[in-house]
DNA sequence: TTGTAGGCGTTATCAC
DNA sequence: GTGATAACGCCTACAA
């Protein structure tokens, strides 16, 4: 049984238009119609055909989601964006498509770009320089970027100030009195293709500790437990006087305790660290990591709510939101222990 | 400047049908004319309306994906299959339209389904007894389970073989020498919703440590590394007897980990752990685990390919997939220690 | 080899 | 308060 609207004019004995406006309450309809209307509809889940819709309407009532290729495996916070997309967008009564983009993706990307799949589209992982952002710019699609350019005023964007988190964790650790402190950061790849986060979290280290007047070592990072370990490994044994670690690499962050630990440094008493990670998995730190718990579910209703707006007002001028939640204060930080000698 | 098919025509001056045929190959078209409409449509970037093409094509060239609800954060294992669904459809030139059930996201379920968003679905989480499986067979829309209800011949889907792969986690650990063994299951609230792998797991679980005549003891635990590390906890004061543990909670595999070695346990000297998890985080256990890796990226090719075959096919009698990949033999199991007294 | 025309299911304009 | 009808952009018989 093929429900379509006609279908449910003929069986309530109406025409197509009158039921469409018994739907939307776009103009007045008889009580007693629209409740025989009604009835007809329940007792056959109507509903109405999406694409038609679409076409009709100009707009598809749903927005896309790009997301980052499938090789370079989500960390907790990407994840836990995505479903909070989800929910925002489904609050609004609104689907969400998915698309990865790089790889050889850009097939979908395009799909949705130009085959008008989505009002409005999410991209997650804004680079320095975005190839998806220059693409966009030509069309006029709304969009909103998790991260932002090189030239951020230019567009619309929600995104987390790394480097005054990264700047904060700093001084926290300063303020214990730690005066050798190492950064542990993304990749070096992800670094030279130009990501935000781990480009203004080192410019956040070094100004920082600049200001501070203390040692500061950068240490590039793969996002895996595995590298984590390794990179702790290595600076203990090249920089045996560092007693602080603030890091923005939370997937990282095992391979890090798993290191002290087998360093034989106890965590908060002979070494600190710091970081910025999703709630859960600071909290999953042993002990638990004192960080800025980046807030990925926020991020995701204000990304929904800044892309609704722009797509009713596309002209209107991009607005931003940088994010810098407070560090939670938990059990990896202490003061510095003294010198060693 | 709103680009259709009209307008591609114009340009090229030949008629829309001609444009439509060039474009679909569906009948041929003189190089001479194909050229100039090629030449058209790539100078600006046309690429025809999806919702105007599916309301005619009666298809929507996009596949529903139905993850479990925002609050029970994924795992590992579903972010995995989740990445590995929109890579395989994206293959197949499908997007990949997501919702959240349970919770209150029915509104969202609904409109994919009789909306006629999508052409297929693939549902994950199945339950024994699943409401929405219900709903989908008063439909005729095609889906594809990850899991397996109660009545598993009546519908596609592709699962784990839980009960088989916790079984052979027991014989390794029996052949071990292990005569105690505790089994770390998922959430009592779970298990209670008829959550197959959790049942089934327990099913195979009971089989095999009674084949193997020796004690074993279930523990259900939350999906988390706190819980993991209570429920270890827990059974070591109980159970100090117990020598062994398999586990199909890789959520917990952290906690696991840390009261072990909390309570001086040495894996694999003391005490063994065996189970069936993501590979990575299997390899991020310390010391990496013996497990079955569950294949979350196969799963998800395979479950594109089912459903696109019964898109293609829908009355053709369902098919199934239960997979049970081979235990990987790592560094978390040895042979039993001396009874202690 | 190419063009004409009808219809997919909606919504919205116009008429009653 | 309600009904007929055109249009959204595409695909595809049917004609030429």
């Amino acid at each position: 049984m093929a429900m379509n609207i006609g279908e449910i004019a003929r069986l309530s004995g109406v025409s197509r238009s009158t039921v469409s406006y018994a739907l939307s309450g776009k103009r007045p309809v008889s009580d007693e119609t629209r409740q025989r209307i009604e009835k007809v509809i329940k007792d056959s889940d109507y509903r109405p055909n999406a694409a038609a819709r679409a076409l009709k309407e100009g707009r598809t009532r749903t927005l896309g989601l790009v997301i980052p290729p499938a090789g370079a495996s989500l960390t907790h916070i990407q994840l836990e964006f995505v479903a909070g997309v989800v929910e925002a967008a489904a609050q609004a009564d609104l689907d969400v498509l998915l698309s990865s983009s790089g790889g050889n993706h850009e097939r979908s990307f395009e799909r949705l770009v130009s085959g008008r799949r989505v009002d409005g589209l999410i991209l997650m992982e804004i680079r320095l320089h975005d190839l998806r952002v220059d693409r966009l710019g030509r069309t006029n699609v709304p969009f909103v970027g998790i991260g932002r350019t090189a030239n951020p005023e230019a567009m619309c964007w929600v995104d987390v100030d790394y480097a005054a988190l990264i700047a904060r964790c700093v001084h926290h650790l300063a303020d214990l009195g730690h005066r050798q402190i190492a950064l542990i950061n993304r990749s070096a790849e992800l670094i030279a293709a130009g990501y935000g986060p781990g480009l203004r979290g080192r410019q956040g280290f070094v100004d920082s500790v600049a200001e501070r007047g203390i040692a500061g070592i950068e240490l590039a990072c793969a996002d895996d437990a595995g590298a984590g370990q390794a990179t702790v490994e290595r600076l203990l044994a090249e920089h045996p006087e560092v007693t602080a670690i603030a890091t923005l690499n939370e997937a990282a962050l095992p391979g890090i305790q798993h290191a002290l630990v087998e360093a034989g440094r106890s965590v908060p008493a002979d070494f600190s660290v710091a970081g910025v990670a999703a709630r859960r998995w600071a909290e999953e730190f042993r002990p638990a990591l004192t960080s800025a718990d980046v807030p990925a579910a926020e991020m995701a209703t204000r990304a929904v709510e800044l892309l609704i707006e722009r797509i009713a007002a596309p002209q209107s001028p991009p607005r931003h939101l940088l994010l810098a939640p407070p560090i939670s204060l938990r059990s990896s930080t202490a003061p510095a222990p003294p010198a060693r000698t």
